[in-house]
DNA sequence: TAATTTCATTTGTAGGACAAATGTAATAAT
DNA sequence: ATTATTACATTTGTCCTACAAATGAAATTA
């Protein structure tokens, strides 16, 4: 088999370059950095091609540059990138099925957190948010982000809640199309929200984490079968 | 508190109308662009401008580019956009305990899929991996990385693998950071790789997780005792 | 010494130029 | 008439020049 031989172009090849020198350096949020012209100069290439990659860089969030003032290094959000590519019509099947199995591994990977750090005024808002709800044994969408996005928030982890807030919409985007594909699905849940909020408040973190697979098994069972 | 406005560039601004154009028109991989002149007139903007915005999504795998030939959408991959930016230097401490979080939320979250997926030669290269081991209770950074990486690779979601390796530096940095800061660490793991792979063999989904938890306890009580 | 003005610097944007590659159209050869 | 060769038009990658706007610093003035 051939190799698919990479020809880089400049700009990736300036990029690449870039990011190194920060790394080897160890280049911190707030260090200043040099001028676009010095780098073209020392780097030989026109200004063109690292304003192209100083571009890439900045949308990324690894720098920032006060116009007329100079650039200089900054936190990156670790998600931003990823936000950017999450269109439903773009990713391929592949991608779309593993995310929806990625958000599956997180739910279930939560309840330790949600045990180290729940206090009183979570659960009475988690009590609220299911006293809301109509009907017991079938939420509504709305209904199913303002309980799970609650328990993101519980888990005091920001990264990982928006995470799950991106992963949402194409997780709905999946599981409606499996739900099309078939002529009748069981989605009755065995275990509810009421039930899960009962075991948040007198059980463990081991019954938790039994009760939420049950709440999440049709999920499960839509995925696990598909392969 | 007054707002910090955005002012965006006009880069950043053509960058954004690109990806909503695509999604509107639900663009999808193959289907062909318009080039770059042609963006540039009907947005009233320079070349340049169209061109570092281009820059950003090819970067992204969103596009692709045969020179002179012209540019066709393509299948942007989730994670490249994260992996550029996993830079423990740049990235900060919240983050870097976030992401060290991820990783035991997505270690306690699998165990479904590796019993739904497990075959017999994986629980042979499992065998064969912990046998290699030198002393069952405290594994080298290597030994954890096969024996892990070998679970990751088991749940047969190539997004969930990738992600986990791309986490593990940041895991690693984060925890010896941890551990240097503590006179002495109790890293003495009650479950042992081996205990895992029995329980894999032998035992239930349900037991998996909670062998899991006990394998990883360490670290959990590494980060829940931080906050 | 304080207030104002001027200046130099640096990014953002525009626009022109040209090489290289590639598919296509045009031409030549059998 | 069909095939092989050649020329051409298109489009991206790269380089270059130019200039406005903003900002901090320097210089000037009050």
């Amino acid at each position: 088999m051939l190799e698919p031989l990479e020809s880089l172009s400049m700009t990736d090849r300036v990029e690449n370059i870039l990011r190194e020198y920060f790394e080897q350096n160890a280049f911190k949020p707030g260090d200043s950095l040099p001028n676009e012209m010095e780098m073209a100069k020392k780097l030989n290439v026109s200004r063109n091609v690292v304003r192209e990659a100083l571009s890439r860089l900045r949308m990324l969030g690894m720098i920032e540059t006060r116009p007329r003032k100079g650039m200089i290094m900054s936190q990156p959000d670790l998600l931003t990138g990823m936000e950017k590519v999450l269109n439903p019509f773009i990713l391929g099947t592949e991608n779309l099925k593993n995310i929806f199995e990625l958000r599956l591994i997180l739910e279930m990977g939560i309840a330790e957190f949600l045990f180290a750090r729940k206090t009183e005024k979570d659960i009475e808002e988690l009590e609220a948010i299911v006293s809301l709800q109509s009907n017991d044994f079938e939420a509504t969408k709305e209904e199913e982000i303002a309980f799970h996005g609650k328990l993101y928030e519980m888990t005091g982890n920001d990264t990982f809640k928006r995470f799950q807030i991106l992963l949402m919409p194409v997780f709905n985007h999946v599981f409606t199309d499996y739900y099309k594909e078939k002529v009748h699905v069981e989605i009755s849940k065995p275990v509810t929200h009421r039930d899960l909020l009962e075991v948040m408040r007198n059980g463990t973190s081991f019954e938790f984490r039994e009760a939420m697979f049950k709440h999440l098994e049709p999920y499960y069972a839509t995925s696990l079968k598909k392969r």
